[in-house]
DNA sequence: GCAAGGTC
């Protein structure tokens, strides 16, 4: 670039009027400004002299608002039932700009005809790369000389300004590839599986959320859909919670000048005889010695500077505001000057930025104004250079206070409330921490620990700014070490554990953050477009459910073992696109890999469509126009309801059944043999069975999952005249599964969740149709997996273990909450089987306990994984809190040395 | 009538 010269014209354009308007500012240091009107209402035209390198330029500054262009299909697979959905992994995709963005175009036409140069300033981010592209794209079309050149910067800062356009750069192709891979990516899976759910799904039931039902779109979207997996599968969590009882031992102390309440060092126990023992103990030797007294200085930092999910996440705690709500009030503030960008990942000041300007328009503010004063006054050394917190999406600073105001008229009280946050958040990210005094003092009472903590305030410093927050104080009496005294009270005290709470907006905003699901400036719309498809609710508390509709369809996928509900998928596609960006991967290798396997998965789906319209069966209604899908094979007409047929199924683990297509009304159902590997109906009618007519089934069975002598092929017949069929489910079993706990079974809605209709299964062959008293299993000799290998007494009531065949006997419990209850626990050192009698009597086939919880019999595995269920930290492990086993103390059950009551083989007989 | 990403 020779510097003097003829003097050029430049086109500059920014990603938005407010930036365009900043950079004219800087750039022309407001010199021969001038300003006109474009095609385009909101993106004015700034005009003014500048050389850059020595070169003279008239420059050209204007803008585009965000993308100027769409990615869509062509036109002829537009329509919903112009092509098979599966045809959208590969039908031709195009860019164009779209209608309401034809005046920016027109614009961007007009000025680039009659410029040299065209300077990019898009934000420096992925998007904004592919903005540039899609902005040199339109200029290019009507101007091919244009030189095309690049400005990249971090703020909006008069040095950062100015050092961009002396040294320009070439736009980053791999960047915008990036975005262009993630546009179609996203485009062909939500478009295929938005068809596909919406058409298979709206018409076979009656979805009484949608007011007007032909209107109702059953949105699929690898952003929407694990925001709503978040939310039910913390919903399932609560769900399949089953409330534990604990025991904790309290001791209080009061002295003349206060009262201690101190904890018990091992927080709680679920074995009541246990905790029961140990309180006596204390109760016989009730003096306590103090072992420690510790003191220290305790600091409660401020916030980081606000982020726009932070943000998000503090209004809603703060004022219930939803994040909707939170990014259109903050948009106009926006707009209208008073806070800076609200679209922001960062959460640390620029050294340049000058602090103490912003916090000196605060000054005359009548609320905090003297708190700004304060601030100001090095006397006080209130003040405080912010820390970070380590994000920098290096185009915009926090959100921070542009301009002072005591309030406007035509603010709503949600304008007030946000501008009031955002003013004290900055406040108290340039404040110093509260400071405060803790005592924790540790006693042993009979050689238990206790512990309590008092802490005095010293400083409150950015709480008194911060009114959102607080830090509590509490006193203690003093205490020394080897002091002695004894309790003013000693109490063994109950309580439950208790299901964690449903996921709250900041919790949601959390997950998807973590997991890196949408953006910031697109988490809020995620959030809302589960309200608006009806996939889940939001109470006054700001917790999500899930709506039935969004329950099934988590289910319909996970029954047919996909994660499309999971964020993995994100996760994964946004490691790709993070490839793609540094050229370690082309554009075109990762949409050919990921098209290929998001297809497959689209096929499979679609062949285990029956799991989707199963799960929906469960909570809604089938409406008249299901009656022409069958969703399978028909066997026979059910003997049970008789009124539908029977269809031949097959399960996510692979098992075949036949159920009743009236499912979940009906739930007769026939389990096949898990060694089935693939069954087809044929034609064939069986001659014995009725009512007919019954069509008989071709098996293909697993070689090494029969015994010798049974063929793999067979055709067979599910009425009740086939031997070798019900040898096989003898010697194999079947490949039923104990209903997952969790789900459907307590929740009450006005559609169809039939758990108390369920129909019960027989404890020994996990049949419907009969009960374990008649089974016809139990008569059939030698075959039968509990009736060898017993070595149960004569006269002792027992079953076969569901779960690995040994003969389980009959206790009685001897626990606060069960005391006298019958359980059947197995004989197997390896298998943690267990089922209380009277659940037998309730269709539960028991449940499996995990090792090392001993006092743990109830706890249901559930949908629910992962994640913290509430309560349950201390482990009942019979061991000292300094983890030496407790001298001297035998089990209190048989005596014997080598362990504790609690993991006793002989406790609760 | 589908997605998610910009932004007004």
């Amino acid at each position: 670039m020779a510097g003097g010269g003829r003097t050029i014209n430049v086109l500059n354009v920014a990603e938005k009027p407010s930036v365009a308007k900043a950079v004219a500012a800087i750039l022309s240091r407001n010199q021969g400004l001038r300003v006109r009107d474009g095609r385009s209402r909101y993106n004015k035209i700034f005009e003014f002299d500048y050389a850059i390198r020595g070169q003279p330029c008239h420059m050209l500054m204007t803008s585009v608002t965000g993308h100027l262009m769409e990615l869509d299909f062509e036109d002829r697979y537009r329509k919903w039932h112009s092509c098979d959905p599966a045809d959208l992994y590969q039908a031709p995709v195009r860019k164009i700009v779209p209608e309401d963005k034809m005046d920016i175009k027109r614009t961007l036409d007009e000025e680039a005809r009659r410029c040299q140069w065209l300077v990019l300033w898009l934000d420096c981010d992925r998007e904004g790369e592919n903005i540039a592209f899609e902005v040199i794209e339109v200029c290019r079309a009507v101007n091919h000389h244009l030189v095309l050149r690049r400005a990249r910067f971090s703020a909006l800062i008069d040095r950062e300004i100015h050092q961009a356009v002396q040294n320009l750069v070439d736009p980053n192709q791999w960047f915008a590839d990036a975005v262009d891979a993630r546009q179609e990516i996203d485009l062909r899976i939500g478009a295929s599986f938005t068809r596909f759910q919406t058409m298979l799904l709206k018409d076979r039931f009656c979805i009484d959320s949608a007011t007007d039902d032909r209107n109702l779109v059953l949105s699929y979207g690898p952003c929407q859909f694990p925001t709503l997996g978040f939310i039910v599968e913390r919903y399932w969590e609560i769900q399949a919670h089953e409330p534990e009882e604990f025991w904790t031992i309290n001791f209080t102390h009061r002295s003349d000048e206060s009262i201690a309440t101190f904890n018990w060092m091992r927080g709680h126990l679920f074995d009541y005889t246990c905790a029961v023992i140990i309180y006596e103990m204390c109760v016989q030797e009730p003096t306590a010695t103090v072992t420690k007294v510790r003191q220290q200085e305790k600091l409660k930092y401020p916030p980081y500077p606000l982020s726009t999910i932070e943000l998000e996440k503090r209004a809603s705690r703060f004022f219930r505001m939803s994040s909707e709500q939170t990014m259109k009030v903050a948009e106009d503030l926006y707009q209208s000057g008073f806070i800076s960008y609200p679209r922001t990942e960062t959460d640390c000041f620029s050294v340049r930025t000058d602090l103490h300007a912003m916090v000196q328009e605060q000054q005359g503010h009548p609320v905090w104004g003297s708190y700004a004063l304060r601030l100001l006054d090095p006397g006080t050394g209130l003040w405080r250079n912010p820390s970070g917190g380590g994000h920098d999406d290096k185009a915009h600073p926090p959100i921070h206070p542009t301009k002072f105001s005591s309030g406007e008229s035509r603010w709503s009280q949600d304008h007030h409330r946000l501008y009031e946050l955002v003013v004290r958040h900055f406040l108290a990210c340039v404040s110093q921490p509260a400071v405060g005094a803790e005592t924790t003092v540790e006693i042993d009472v009979a050689g238990e620990l206790f512990s309590a903590s008092g802490r005095v305030i010293l400083a409150r410093n950015y709480l008194d700014v911060y009114r959102f927050e607080s830090w509590g104080g509490s006193v203690i009496p003093s205490y020394a070490v080897g002091q002695q005294f004894i309790p003013t009270t000693l109490t063994l005290d109950s309580g439950v554990t208790r299901p964690p709470p449903l996921l709250s907006e900041a919790d949601l905003l959390s997950c998807m953050d973590k997991a890196g699901i949408g953006t910031d400036a697109t988490m809020h719309d995620h959030i809302k477009k589960l309200l608006d498809r009806f996939y889940a609710t939001k109470d006054a508390n700001t917790r999500f459910s899930p709506t039935n509709l969004g329950e099934a369809l988590v289910m319909g996928y996970d029954d047919m073992g996909y994660e499309l509900w999971k964020p993995n998928l994100r996760s994964t596609m946004e490691y790709d696109m993070k490839e793609v960006s540094i050229g370690n991967k082309s554009k075109a290798e990762v949409l050919a890999n990921c098209l290929q396997q998001m297809k497959a998965c689209f096929l499979d789906a679609r062949v285990n469509k029956v799991k989707l319209l199963e799960a929906m069966a469960i909570f809604f209604e089938r409406s008249n126009a299901d009656e022409h899908h069958a969703a399978g094979e028909i066997v026979r007409q059910c003997g049970n309801c008789l009124e539908s047929n029977m269809v031949l199924r097959k399960n996510r683990d692979g098992n075949f059944m036949v159920g009743c297509m009236a499912f979940p009304q009906c739930r007769n159902a026939v389990w096949l043999p898990g060694s089935v590997s693939e069954a087809i109906v044929t034609s064939n009618i069986c001659n014995s069975c009725n009512p007919g007519p019954v069509y008989l089934i071709q098996f293909k069975f697993r070689r090494h999952e029969i015994p010798p002598g049974f063929d793999v092929n067979h055709l067979g017949c599910i009425g009740g005249c086939d031997e070798t069929l019900r040898q096989l489910i003898e010697i194999c079993g079947t490949g039923s599964r104990n209903p997952a706990g969790g789900r459907g079974a307590t929740t009450t809605s006005n559609n169809v969740r039939q758990s108390d209709t369920r129909q019960r299964a027989c404890i020994y062959c996990q049949q419907t149709g009969h009960s374990s008293g008649d089974c016809p299993s139990q008569f059939s000799g030698s075959r039968n997996a509990h009736s060898h290998g017993t070595n149960l007494q004569s006269g002792e009531s027992s079953i076969p273990c569901t779960s690995c065949g040994t003969p389980c006997v009959l206790r009685t419990a001897n626990t606060a909450n069960n005391r006298g209850r019958k359980f059947y626990s197995c004989q197997s050192q390896e298998c943690n089987f267990f089922l209380w009698e009277d659940d037998i009597n309730n269709g539960t086939r028991g449940r499996s306990i995990p090792r090392g919880s001993a006092s743990n019999p109830g706890r249901r595995g559930g949908r629910g994984r992962g994640g913290q269920t509430g309560g349950r930290g201390a482990d009942t492990t019979f061991v000292s809190a300094t983890g030496d086993p407790l001298s001297g103390r035998r089990c209190y059950v048989c005596g014997d040395p080598s362990h504790f009551a609690n993991a006793c083989p002989n406790r609760g007989t």
